[in-house]
RNA sequence: GGCCUGUUGGAGAAGCGGCUUAACUCAUAUCCCUUUCAAGGAUACAUUCAUGGGUUCGAAUCCCGUACAGGUCACCA
C-alpha cells in the first residue's frame, strides 16, 4: 500500500530540503520595534498604471517611516501574458518618482538576502512546500483536463450550483494513492491542488488595516497551487514568498479583498504566521456620469508614461496621490507650509474606503504649487531631462542657449509669490516662444492682437518713440516711469483714474499704452512681467521688434 | 446569479448620537488688487448627508429593507 509520502517522492524526486531548511535559509528579520516590511509586487504584463504606482508609493511610504523594508517582488508566473522588458520599464518608472526598493529585484540582479526576488527563479522553494503538503495529505494531484473543467462549470452554472473544484465536485480529491501514483506513471498531465478544509457555510473574519474587520464565507474550493507548467498559482506564491520574505504588512488592490480567506487559510493550515492586510481603494474615473475603474484602455491618465511624458514632475504626481491617500494631507500642506510627501504622517486609517476619481483638475493645481516651489536653478536641469526625451522643440531651444532659457524660466519665480503658470512641463515652450526670432517671426507673420482703434500711422509713432525713449537696464519703476512719460507724449493718461474721468481727452490709459508694447514684444495681450521680458531680450532686440512692427 | 465592499456638494473629503447654521481643499461664479496674464485677497455655492422605514428627547452618525456603484467567483495576477 502506497503513502503519500511515495506519492510525493514520485511527483518531486528531486526536492530533498525540508521546510526547516527554508526557514533557516530565511531568517526573520531582526526589525525594531514598528518597524514594517512592505512590498510591491507587480506582475510584468504591461506599463505601469497609475493604481500601481500608487500602490507602491504607499507601500513604500509605510515601510520607510516605520524604519522598516520596502522590497520588489516579480510575480512573473503567468509566462503567457508577461511582456518581455516591461519589469525593467516598471522599476525605471518608479525610479524615476524616487520609488527604489531597499531590496528586490532589480534589473542588473537581486538585491537582499530573501531572494530571489523573481517568482519564475523560485521553483524550487514551491516545491519543498508543497511536497510537504503531499506528504502530509493536505495537497493531492488533480488530473482533469480542461475540457472536463469547461464541463464541470457548465453543468454548476447550468443547475444554479455554485461553480467551483470543491467538495463532491473535487473529483480527484478522492483518488486513493495508489490511483494517483499510476496515473502519474501513465503520464497523465497534472496539476497540484490544496485539500480545502474550509466550511463555505462558515464564515472568517480578519481585520484589515484600512476597512476594519472583513467578515467573509471560508473558502471550501480546492485551488490549484502549482500549474502544470510547474509554477504556483498567486494565492499560493503569495503565501509561501510573503512568509519567507518575512512580509509584515501586504498592501494590494481591493480586487483581492473575496481571496483572503484562501490565502488565511493558508497560512493557518502551514502553520505560519499571516501577515496584516491593507487592501487599497482603485482609482476610479467619471466616465459619462458613471464612476468606473480606471483603464489602460480607454484612459491615457492611467499609464504613468503618459503622464510623464506630458511633463508632470513626477513629484507633484507623488503629491496628488497622497492627497486621496490621506485627505487630511492637504490640510497638512498648508499648516507646514511643505509638500514634501515623506514628512507626512501617512497613515492606514485616514484612507477612503472607496476608489477616489482621478481628478486632473487638482492634479493640475498640485503641479503648480509644487512645481513654484523648486528654485529655478533646480527645475531647468528637470526641464531640461525631460525635454530631451519629450519635447524636441524646447530640447532646441534648450540646447541653443541654456543661460537664457533659466532667465526666461526664472521670470518671476523664486520670490515668496511666484509664477504658477505651468503644470506640465509641455506648457512651457508654447509659452516661451516668443523669445526665440524664428517664432517670434512666425507669430508676427500670423498677426498681431491690435485694437483696431490704434491707426497704423499711430502705432508707427508711439512704438517708434518708446523704442528709443524707454529705458533699459534699469529697476522695474524706472523703467515704469519712462513708459508712462513716453505713453502720456503720445496722448496716452498716466493712469486709469485719469483715462477713465475723461476717455475722450485721451488715446488710452497707460494699461492701453503697455497693452500696445506687450503685443509688439510678444505676439499677445497675455505674458508675464513685461519688465522682466524687456531686460531678458534686451535694448537691441527690443527695439528691433518695435521698430519692425513699427513700421510694418 | 452568489458573495464581498462601498454610497456626505461638480471633485477629494471631515464628521463616528447633541459643541454642525455639515470643516478644509480643488473646480466654478462674482468682486477686489493689478501695466496684461499666471497668481494673490474676499464672497457665493449641500435647508442636507443614495432611498424608504425604525430606534431615540435628539441621527449624516445606530438598526433593517431597497436602489445604485465597484469588486470577485481561472492551471490570470
Amino acid at each position: 500500500m502506497a503513502t503519500n509520502e511515495d506519492l510525493a517522492n514520485l511527483l518531486f524526486p528531486e526536492v530533498t530540503e525540508t521546510i526547516d531548511d527554508l526557514e533557516k535559509r530565511f531568517p526573520e528579520r531582526h526589525l525594531p520595534e514598528g518597524a514594517q516590511v512592505t512590498r510591491f509586487a507587480p506582475s510584468p504584463t504591461g506599463f505601469l498604471h497609475t493604481g500601481s504606482l500608487f500602490t507602491a508609493f504607499i507601500a513604500r511610504t509605510v515601510a520607510k517611516q516605520s524604519g522598516g523594508v520596502y522590497f520588489f517582488r516579480l510575480e512573473d508566473t503567468d509566462t503567457k501574458r508577461t511582456i518581455a522588458g516591461s519589469a525593467d520599464d516598471l522599476i525605471g518608472q518608479l525610479a524615476q518618482f524616487g520609488i527604489v526598493a531597499d531590496e528586490g529585484y532589480f534589473p542588473d540582479g537581486d538585491k537582499g538576502a530573501y531572494g530571489p526576488y523573481q517568482q519564475s527563479k523560485r521553483a524550487s522553494i514551491y516545491k519543498v512546500v508543497i511536497k510537504e503538503l503531499i506528504k502530509q495529505g493536505k495537497a493531492y494531484p488533480d488530473f482533469m483536463t480542461a475540457e472536463e473543467l469547461a464541463a464541470l462549470r457548465k453543468f454548476q452554472e447550468e443547475n444554479k450550483i455554485l461553480p467551483g473544484y470543491y467538495g463532491p465536485y473535487a473529483r480527484d480529491r478522492r483518488l486513493t494513492v495508489n490511483e494517483a501514483i499510476e496515473k502519474i506513471k501513465a503520464g497523465t498531465p497534472w496539476v497540484i491542488r490544496y485539500r480545502s478544509q474550509g466550511d463555505h457555510d462558515k464564515k472568517i473574519k480578519f481585520t484589515d488595516r484600512i476597512r476594519g474587520t472583513i467578515e467573509i464565507a471560508d473558502n471550501d474550493v480546492d485551488i490549484v497551487i502549482l500549474k502544470g507548467d510547474g509554477l504556483p498559482t498567486y494565492h499560493f506564491a503569495h503565501v509561501v514568498d510573503d512568509h519567507f520574505m518575512r512580509t509584515t504588512i501586504v498592501t494590494r488592490g481591493e480586487e483581492w479583498i473575496p481571496s483572503t480567506p484562501i490565502h488565511l487559510q493558508l497560512f493557518r493550515d502551514l502553520g505560519w504566521k499571516a501577515p496584516k492586510y491593507a487592501h487599497l481603494p482603485v482609482i476610479m474615473k467619471l466616465d459619462h456620469g458613471n464612476k468606473r475603474k480606471l483603464s489602460k484602455r480607454k484612459d491615457p491618465e492611467a499609464a504613468v508614461s503618459y503622464l510623464l511624458k506630458i511633463g508632470y514632475p513626477p513629484q507633484a504626481i507623488l503629491v496628488y496621490l497622497m492627497s486621496i491617500a490621506n485627505s487630511n494631507f492637504e490640510e497638512w500642506t498648508l499648516s507646514n507650509h511643505s509638500f514634501d510627501v515623506d514628512k507626512f504622517p501617512f497613515s492606514f486609517s485616514k484612507m477612503s474606503l472607496d476608489g477616489a476619481l482621478f481628478d486632473e483638475g487638482k492634479l493640475n493645481w498640485f503641479s503648480k504649487e509644487t512645481m513654484a516651489l523648486i528654485p529655478t536653478k533646480d527645475l531647468v536641469p528637470e526641464v531640461t531631462k525631460w525635454a530631451k526625451e519629450n519635447d524636441a522643440a524646447l530640447m532646441a531651444k534648450i540646447e541653443a542657449d541654456p543661460a537664457y532659457f533659466s532667465r526666461i524660466l526664472g521670470i518671476e519665480r523664486d520670490r515668496p509669490n511666484p509664477r504658477k503658470d505651468y503644470a506640465r512641463y509641455q506648457d512651457i515652450e508654447p509659452a516661451i516662444r516668443f523669445f526665440y526670432e524664428e517664432d517670434y517671426a512666425k507669430i508676427v507673420a500670423n498677426g498681431l492682437p491690435f485694437n483696431p482703434r490704434y491707426s497704423a500711422s499711430f502705432l508707427e509713432k508711439f512704438l517708434g518713440d518708446m523704442a528709443e525713449k524707454m529705458r533699459y537696464g534699469v529697476s522695474e519703476s524706472e523703467w515704469w516711469n519712462s513708459v508712462k512719460e513716453v505713453a502720456s507724449q503720445d496722448g496716452f493718461a498716466v493712469s486709469n483714474k485719469d483715462y477713465k474721468a475723461n476717455p475722450s481727452a485721451y488715446q488710452g490709459s497707460v494699461s492701453d499704452a503697455a497693452e500696445l508694447i506687450r503685443i509688439a514684444l510678444t505676439g499677445s495681450k497675455d505674458s508675464p512681467n513685461l519688465h522682466e521680458i524687456i531686460e531678458i531680450l534686451g535694448e537691441k532686440r527690443v527695439k528691433e521688434r518695435l521698430h519692425a512692427v513699427a513700421n510694418h
